[in-house]
DNA sequence: TTGTTTGGTTATCATATGATAACAAAAGGA
DNA sequence: TCCTTTTGTTATCATATGATAACCAAACAA
């Protein structure tokens, strides 16, 4: 195979899995949470905690932005800041225990759409899937990002 | 392995995905393009041609909100409409030769990026990565959508 | 000490986006 | 024929988002 076909194949790929993300989120009732938001909420869940100017990096926001953004998600209940030893500038951003719980809801939601697509897989075949996953993490979609030090 | 480990596990990649297209877009000069007309410029890339509906349905946006972004990329040369045969209301939607010729470009970009990581492997581990992009779109990131016929 | 950088906030403005109503033309069913 | 559905358009409004300026306090370097 052409080199320039994987590279199309993974193209096709990303928008693939970008479709079915966008396919399984779409009823998912999130009110009052906008794409923006979510997209904290999101990162907060997978690296917690996280500094405010971290957001503002891997999310390619300003800081004004996110400011206001983590504000409003303050506000709601969803995420709590806290002094960090060492650097009085410093706050460390996590989710709150509501914000967690509603986190833990949405990957529940996500589990279950996944599951109805696995079901009907024998284990070999499951097990080949989370090799697929672990080659193409390990090997293509890692994000190389300077390590924090909260 | 548990398998709710397996959900996780797929979680946690498709938000890598994002995360690595998303870094990778970065600085990528995409002017006077809004993110949804970019949105539409990628699904058309991969599906051509599509009615206006198509795009709404898929991309989850209205139709008045899909003519009015459509009508922007026309009048920046990158889409064209024409009749369809059959049906005198439907319009095909495709990208111009310079939509095209600019998408081109944006998947060389995204190539450049992939080519960076892919280098340093052998070819074994590049069919590895292969077969694990195709077992991963077969069973997993799929869209299952009712066909259509332009 | 003084000046500079880092981390963050508040306010403000312009634009992008989502939602809705009202409309029209073609297709299709009875 | 008449009624309904499909496909799309235009206009309008509210909100979400990005960009920028002005500011502050802590850290740091000289």
């Amino acid at each position: 195979m052409e080199p320039n076909d994987l590279f199309r194949k993974l193209i096709a790929f990303t928008a693939s899995v970008h479709q079915v993300k966008h396919d399984f989120s779409k009823d998912l009732r999130l009110d009052d949470i906008t794409p923006v938001q979510y997209a904290i909420l999101e990162y907060l869940a997978v690296d917690q905690p996280v500094t405010l100017s971290e957001i503002s990096d891997c999310l390619h926001m300003s800081m004004p932005n996110t400011s206001r953004e983590l504000k409003k998600l303050g506000d709601k209940g969803l995420c709590e800041k806290f002094a960090v030893a060492g650097d009085r500038r410093k706050q460390a951003i996590r989710l709150s225990p509501e914000g967690q719980a509603m986190m833990d809801g949405v990957f529940a939601h996500y589990g279950s759409l996944f599951q109805a697509r696995m079901q009907r897989f024998s284990p070999e075949t499951r097990a080949e899937i989370e090799r697929s996953l672990d080659v193409l993490q390990t090997h293509v979609f890692y994000t190389d990002r300077p390590k924090r030090n909260v």
